[in-house]
RNA sequence: UGAGCGGGUCGGGCAGCCGCGCACAAUCGGUUUGCGCCCUCAGGCUUCAAUUCUGUCCGCGCAAACUGCAGAUUUAUGCCUGCUGGGCAUGACGUACCGAUUGUGUGAGGAAAGUCCGAACUUCAAAGGGCAGGGUGCCGGAUAACGUCCGGAGAGGGCGACCUCUGGAAAGUGCCACAGAAAUUAUACCGCCCGCUGCGAGGCGGGUAAGGGUGAAAUGGUGGUGUAAGAGACCACCGGCGGUCGGGUAACCGAUCGGCCAGGCAAACCCCACCCGAAGCAAGGCCAAAUAGGAGAGGGAUGAGGUGGCCCGCCUACCUCUCGGGUUGGCCGCUUGAGGUGCCAGGUAACUGGCAUCCCAGAUAAAUGGCUGUCUGAGACAGAACUCGGCUUACAGAUCCGCUCAUUGC
RNA sequence: UGGGGCGUCGCCAAGCGGUAAGGCAACGGCCUUUGGAGCCGUCAUUCCCAGGUUCGAAUCCUGGCGCCCCAG
């Protein structure tokens, strides 16, 4: 799925406040859908998991997860919080849980899961 | 071969596919501004003197204002630079900015960490002086600076390579619990000795500090002379202190003479020498947008505030407090630097100088990842956020150089 | 990123060079038919950790570790 930076200052705490959450074993996702646009992604890490090697451990494996989604989604903002999970899963399960979660949330097209759906499924 | 000491380097590599930040180039698309001329404004030059005064009207403009013409002053209304602002002309070319695509290059550390020191840089109604406060502390040097580094001195530890520590207790104040006679104006519990007394045990007066005992520490140590018993009372050696001489830039070392006065603690106050304005890149500057441009109370000229702890000095002209309103986004700072590498020269060394060469992250909710194969096998500590010089702490392993000790062989 | 503060028994804590108060809790006993209340007693081998200064350190110095607060 292709996403841009969702840039910083107080769209992050509104998401945080305001947005929809979707909370899996391994990851929690924050999220608005929008009108118009791209999908715009962020990644945090909380301070308790851990030192910063470990920290952007977790985002990068959770940028990578979503990047290697197929490419269906809707506009909308996101924030994918990492748990004290999410270092111990495995890279594949990571992944399927994002995207079962962001099924739950609306914001993959359910019309062209058809059509690629199938390949990607197994 | 084993044990150890000191110092240095590396911190996974290679291949394939997908993906990210930044820089540059090309192509495509978009945006407006600048580049030209004139005026104003600002600064400068020439000059004895350089934009001053008066009148009038066309044009332009919401307005402030700007400008033209005529005249006055004057030998003369001049020349140059910058481009804040305004006007005219032009959107062809080039340039600038933004976005997309493609390509090339580049992309975390030895500690990037802790934030313990030192600087650079930036800001402050004066960043001045003094006090206070803080820091450092053997000596000499290196350095932009340092609490760092190098060389040396003394003391201690180790068989050794080597390692660790460091001002002043004879300026003053304070503290040294318990124990002990006494913890610094000294003093005497058990003792030792002399005298007097008593049948005796002992008592009284005096001398003494060698021995015992207490303590972390007891007023130099050892041996002798001496004595009633003793004592630096005296002598020798050692130690400490002071003077002189010699060596050394100095710390200090050596020699010699003198006399015996001198407990420990300054990471207790302190003394001496040297250093320190404060806050920090979220410093600070610029642009655009949005909102507000208010109310109340109090103080006041031998007074109020700035000044961050105080005083003097200096500065401001209203000041202080409470309530209310606002505090969003972008750009610069931001990476060429006390810079790295190599060679040469000086210096014991830290380091310095010269020449050549290289450009090596600049993100902003924040770029290095995922998968596979292979190298016996990948598995340490750990992620740049303004930049340097150190220190400290964490660390799987690999590897190099120099040296010491023990054992064996030649 | 910068600034400030705190670690003492299971909990709250005093103590700031001379060998660790106190309260709650816990445990044991007394009292009571029993429980509660009350009374008596017990409870710190390492005062967050490691070095150093000192005769002696929870206290002083240096360096770590952990936690909390503040600015924006």
């Amino acid at each position: 799925m292709k996403f841009e930076r969702l840039p910083g200052g107080e769209k992050f705490s509104r998401l945080f406040e305001g947005g929809s959450t979707l909370v899996g074993n391994w990851v929690v996702v924050y999220f608005r859908r929008r009108e118009e646009g791209p999908v715009r992604a962020g990644f945090a890490a909380g301070k308790k998991l851990g030192g910063a090697v470990f920290r952007n451990r977790l985002r990068r494996r959770m940028r990578e997860a979503l990047r290697t989604l197929p490419d269906r989604g809707r506009p909308a903002d996101l924030v994918l919080l990492a748990r004290y999970t999410t270092g111990e899963v495995r890279f594949s399960c990571l992944r399927s849980e994002i995207r079962s979660l962001l099924d739950r949330g609306g914001i993959l097209r359910r019309c062209q899961r058809r059509e690629k759906g199938i390949p990607s499924e197994t």
